[in-house]
RNA sequence: AGCCUUAUAGUAUAGUGGUAGUACAACAGAUUUUGAUUCUGUCCGCCUAGGUUCGAAUCCUGGUAAGGCUACCA
């Protein structure tokens, strides 16, 4: 094998089953999103999951579209399911929708009439509620509950041609009105809806339940594994039941802990909630835990795939440290972007010992980390700017940038002394004046003079402007779904900030979509998708770790 | 309340009767032309009470805690 590490307890039950030779057809598997909304990561858990295992196993992976409730479902949501699926790196075998079994599902029905399993209620769904009893008390059966096969077969006929209204009947399920599982109490499998479908439009006004859907759809697809969420264990008894009664193949369903982010919310309900709102600008805003935000924002499929893997999976609840997502994908970033200078807070240093139409050309390397990254060119004049935050008029202790009474080297360039600066009526600095060392080189020291700061700058001639929005987490609370405030109370206000005026080395000028950059000392970024050759638009994936801003916080 | 499930460091996750490990986080130090990276070290754990056993995180029993179920959603 060609991992070393544990197995988890899926794949320890596969291992197990294809050892005692009870699993002996192929692994199949199958991601079932219902097209109501956007994929996000806790999908994204499940779908490296669903596909990891066919993959390691060989078998393979359906992608299904779980689309038995035509009220909330659309096809813009089926093609952004696919392409986020695809983004992520994974390819299904064959492309199902439930819908596709409305035919067989129906067949299915009669034959659980037939057999008289099944039976039409014309109970309302108050009534059918209140006999459903409380999980410490049985149910009581309905009235109609005894109707003969032949009875319920020309009803559930006339309930498919569309002679009742929505809710006045129901298909149930005859199976026992005092089991200790609520849904064993004679479950609903079909439901009139009077509502056009996004795929089978008119054809059909009654709709199998999810329970009568999902089980059967595995069966049909030989899926050898079905792997849901913890939340649907309850519904096994019942999953095997249809397909016993039925005899049909004998899926088998697995339930996994989802996923939970801190600081982050993971239901879709919530997050529409958030889009509809505007609390933020949409399903892909890059703050939003959604593939189509973490896309955005700049994350690679790579980090996720590797964020998914490192998480694990198992059967109890759990809630995972948003910074684990943030080291994927800061570790890969590290590795392969490009290091470069940005000045989002730009501070203007005239050099005064510096010739006034001199400019000359400076090598920086492109990304330590690779050797084979090779190094760009960058201008360097009189007037430059560096950030705000990197002087200091009177210095805090361990502050070791720039200050009256601490040199700095600037990066790839010279170090630089402090002379003097410049204040508006209010004070606030509005330039400073400093000395070059001009045999401090980069490269070519031999100036002897040893500095502790370095940092990022960029020439005023060649400098270019550029919009860049830096994203905080969306939520000041830790475990959101935990809090008892409305999401109102709980959004960081914070979470973005837009810099119009940042100042980017003309390098940038060329900067691809797919491009990721580290602004050194300030985070990776990558182009923004609103990006236009005239405003550039950057994006902030995420920080470096700083534990300079901690040592500043913690006085 | 009934039924189902789960319980190992701050957060996750291994350990399947024989030395409790890994990652992220935290903390300290070294290196560093990014207060990044890298390296070294430190801190921190088997929910609880019994039982079986030479030996229990692991097996058994009781307790406790957390989660799920009581939609014509999935």
């Amino acid at each position: 094998m060609s991992d070393t590490h544990a197995l988890n307890f899926l794949e320890e039950t596969i291992e197990q089953q294809i050892k005692n030779e009870t699993q002996t057809t192929p692994i199949v598997t199958r991601f079932p999103p219902e097209p109501n909304g956007y994929l996000h990561l806790g999908h994204a858990k499940s779908i490296c999951l669903n596909f990891g295992l066919a993959q390691k196993y060989k078998g393979t992976t359906n992608l299904r579209f779980d689309d038995t409730n035509p009220e909330t479902e659309e096809t813009e949501y089926v093609n952004a399911i696919k392409e986020d699926i695809q983004w992520l790196g994974f390819q299904w075998h064959n492309e199902h929708y439930t819908s596709n079994y409305f035919s067989q599902l129906y067949q299915m029905a009669i034959q659980l009439i037939d057999k008289g399993l099944a039976y039409v209620d014309d109970l309302t769904s108050e009534d059918i509620a209140k006999q459903k009893g409380e999980p410490s008390k049985p149910g009581t059966e309905s009235p109609y509950r005894n109707r003969t096969p032949e009875e319920n077969k020309r009803l559930f006929e006339e309930m498919k041609q569309g002679k009742y209204t929505n809710g006045q009947k129901v298909l149930r399920a005859k199976i026992d009105m005092t089991s200790p599982n609520m849904h064993m109490r004679d479950p609903i499998i079909y439901r009139i809806k009077h509502v056009p479908h996004h795929r089978t439009k008119n054809e059909w006004c009654i709709y199998p339940m999810y329970d009568f859907a999902h089980g059967q759809s595995d069966a049909i697809e030989y899926i050898s594994h079905s792997i849901c969420t913890l939340e649907f264990e309850v519904h096994r008894p019942l999953y095997n039941w249809f397909i016993q009664q039925l005899n049909l193949y004998p899926s088998q369903q697995y339930e996994f802990a989802r996923l939970n982010l801190t600081y982050t919310l993971m239901s879709k309900r919530k997050l529409l909630q958030l889009v509809q709102e505007q609390s933020v600008s949409g399903w892909d805003d890059p703050r939003m835990p959604t593939i189509s935000g973490i896309r955005r924002r700049g994350y690679t499929p790579n980090s996720i795939r590797k964020f998914c893997e490192k998480i694990g999976v198992a059967r109890r609840e759990n809630i995972i440290d948003v910074n684990l997502l943030e080291s994927c994908i800061r570790e890969e970033l590290n590795a392969s972007a490009k290091r470069v200078m940005a000045v989002l807070d730009p501070i203007e240093i005239e050099i005064t010992n510096y010739e006034n139409a001199k400019s000359e050309i400076l090598l920086a390397e492109n990304n330590p980390e690779d050797p084979n990254s090779g190094s760009r060119e960058l201008t360097f004049s009189k007037h430059i700017f560096i950030e705000r935050e990197d002087f200091m008029e009177e210095p805090i202790k361990k502050f070791f940038r720039l200050s009256p009474t601490t040199l700095v080297r600037l990066k790839s360039a010279y170090i630089l002394q402090y002379e003097r600066c410049e204040k508006d009526e209010q004070g606030n600095i509005k330039k400073l004046y400093c000395t070059y060392f001009p045999n401090s080189k980069s490269g070519q020291d031999t100036s002897g003079i040893a500095v502790k700061g370095v940092i990022h700058w960029v020439d005023k001639a060649t400098a270019l402007c550029a919009e860049v929005r830096l994203y905080d987490r969306l939520f000041l609370v830790e475990n959101p779904s935990d809090s008892e405030k409305t999401l109102a109370e709980i959004l960081n206000p914070n979470s973005l900030q837009i810099i119009r005026n940042a100042l980017i080395e003309s390098s940038l000028a060329t900067t691809k979509p797919e491009d990721r950059l580290q602004f050194m000392r300030k985070g990776y970024f990558c182009l923004d998708k609103s990006s236009t050759e005239k405003q550039i638009v950057f994006n902030r994936i995420v920080t470096l770790k700083d534990t300079w801003q901690k040592e500043i916080f913690s006085h």
